[in-house]
DNA sequence: AACTCGGGGCA
DNA sequence: TGCCCAGAGTT
């Protein structure tokens, strides 16, 4: 693919995501982080609603902390997959007081050994806390990009190195959203809505999907 | 590499 | 109703 094609794509792909307003809502590093891993296998409005009912009272590593396994549960019950969220949170509080003082670490490798946090959540927190360049590559992200002819690693990490490559690093830490939003709302998995989509001119998937 | 967790969203 | 999902931990 030319270089100017691809540049094509990633312009109309940020400029869609800027129009968008689908982001976590969060006031503080521990906050967008608690929020990330709520957002897993769960939507953002859904994390939304919780973190809304939920930052008021808890949003710090201590107050939430302090909460017990059943009592963190109540807290993010409707979001899915909560028991083991909140076992991970409560251990990631637990962890960020007594090793961290508090401080949200500022490095990919640390922040993985938070319980919860995996390579994505890592990449996320620290691109967007930090501004440390790194490209988080998810399901929306690996399936978009690959679908687009930008990419054809086998897996997120290569995925993740071939994007590098193609993408100013100034805009790593905000082009993973603009994958994700043209991901979840136009280029799904199942029924991708060509017939919406601001590439489909550019793009060598393209399926016949127009009503 | 495959499996599991889990309520919500959507057809 | 049934199928899939802004992932991570375990085996």
């Amino acid at each position: 693919m030319r270089k100017a094609q691809r540049e094509a794509i990633l312009a109309k792909l940020e400029e869609t995501y800027k129009g968008s307003k689908t982001a976590l809502n969060y006031n503080s590093p521990f906050e967008l982080l608690v929020a990330v891993i709520l957002s897993a296998q769960c939507t953002d409005e859904r994390v939304n609603v919780i973190t809304a009912r939920m930052f008021p009272r808890l949003n710090t590593p201590e107050k939430m902390g302090a909460l017990t396994q059943e009592e963190m549960e109540a807290e993010i019950r409707d979001c899915g997959l909560y028991h083991a969220k909140a076992k991970n949170l409560l251990g990631m509080c637990h962890m960020l007081t007594q090793r961290f003082n508090s401080v949200i670490p500022n490095d990919i490798k640390t922040l993985m050994e938070l319980p919860g946090v995996g390579q994505k959540t890592a990449n996320v927190i620290a691109s967007i806390i930090y501004n440390i360049p790194a490209l988080a590559v998810d399901t929306h992200v690996f399936r978009v990009s690959h679908r687009l002819g930008l990419a054809q690693g086998k897996d997120p990490l290569a995925t993740e190195k071939e994007l590098e490559k193609i993408i100013p690093r100034e805009k790593w830490s905000d082009a993973h959203h603009w994958f994700i939003w043209h991901g979840r709302k136009i280029c799904k998995a199942r029924k991708p809505l060509c017939r919406g989509c601001v590439v489909v001119e550019e793009c060598p998937f393209k399926e016949k999907n127009f009503e």
